[in-house]
DNA sequence: GCGGTTCTGTCCGATTACGGACGGCTGAAG
DNA sequence: CTTCAGCCGTCCGTAATCGGACAGAACCGC
């Protein structure tokens, strides 16, 4: 039984954010799996051999902290260096994180993937119907996606003090 | 003596800005005058039939309110409100101006200007590398042009407080 | 002319955000 | 093992920001 393609994992507590992706690359030509917490994603990645993670930064559902997002891309991060995580945010996604997914990657897969994945994924929001709250809220996550949930280099690529960054984080639940 | 094409007055205190804008609009079959500050775009409004005005937001030379380009659009719509105005701001220029245009514009003349112009007025700046507090600046100036200069929609569309507005356009010297 | 509405600019006390500093933790180099 | 460097998370006094309120100006329909 041959796989059909690279087998990327999808995760987001939306649901139907999940299925929308699960279609689109099912007929782009991946195997396609799904998660819908943190912790799915984790045994997901410990069990299967996958050759990209596509996951969502914000988990609203069962939590107090907030910061599930993070944690899990540095847990991901931990777990196997060389998995390529391509982060989705509420703008601008792929285009940010595959920066990040390009460090990361080791061999030339995620290329591909993200080669496909780039008109697959929308919803990118125009900074015209945002309020100044939602932008910076929006470019604090870029940040921090931008340099892998280093506190300090994003703070100072923003411009503003590391404590200032950290009181902009719990603002805005990440 | 025929004229070239639709007349287009290009405003900015940098003339190298503005020497490029010529030739490039030249190029594109407008015809084109020059303006090198507020004062002398009133003038060549009132003594010229103009087609279209491609203004600069900014213009620090010889002031200290640092908010000519604001008055300026106002004294254009009061002057001749049907005047289509392009106003190019540091980033997004034409795009978000051309609301304010098409809603200003009477004729179908500004419909062929813009697109003319979208690909000419480049240097858009990429959110990537800005910080927070120049992403905010952009999206003050870029609050207020699409609403005219009104600081209370702009206040209300950014979602903070008139005097709030007020102090970030001091800040950034709007 | 005259209410009603909207926007402007400025003032003020209460609130909030600021960033420098500190101690703890981790990882690499000597 | 012992530096050294980098990052993390938090504390705290100072300084800046907040938004509501106010009076004046411009504009509308009556």
């Amino acid at each position: 039984m041959p796989i059909a393609g690279p087998c990327v994992l999808v995760a987001d507590d939306q649901s139907d954010v999940v299925e929308a992706l699960r279609i689109l690359l099912k007929n782009a030509g991946f195997e396609v799996l799904t998660a819908g917490s943190p912790e799915a994603v984790v045994s997901t990645v410990t069990s299967r051999d996958l050759d990209c993670v596509l996951m969502d930064l914000n988990y609203t559902r069962d939590t107090t902290s907030g910061s599930e997002g993070l944690d899990l891309l540095r847990s991901l991060g931990n777990q196997d260096p060389h998995l390529p995580v391509v982060v989705m945010t509420g703008w601008g996604s792929v285009a940010g994180a595959v920066e990040r997914a390009v460090l990361v990657a080791s061999g030339g897969t995620i290329a591909a993937a993200d080669l496909a994945l780039q008109p697959v994924v929308s919803g990118q929001q125009h900074l015209a119907t945002m309020t100044l709250l939602e932008a910076e809220g929006l470019l604090v996550e870029k940040a921090l996606v931008r340099h892998g949930g280093n506190v300090t280099r994003a703070a100072k690529d923003l411009g503003v003090s590391r404590a200032a960054l950290y009181r902009k984080m719990e603002r805005h639940r990440l």
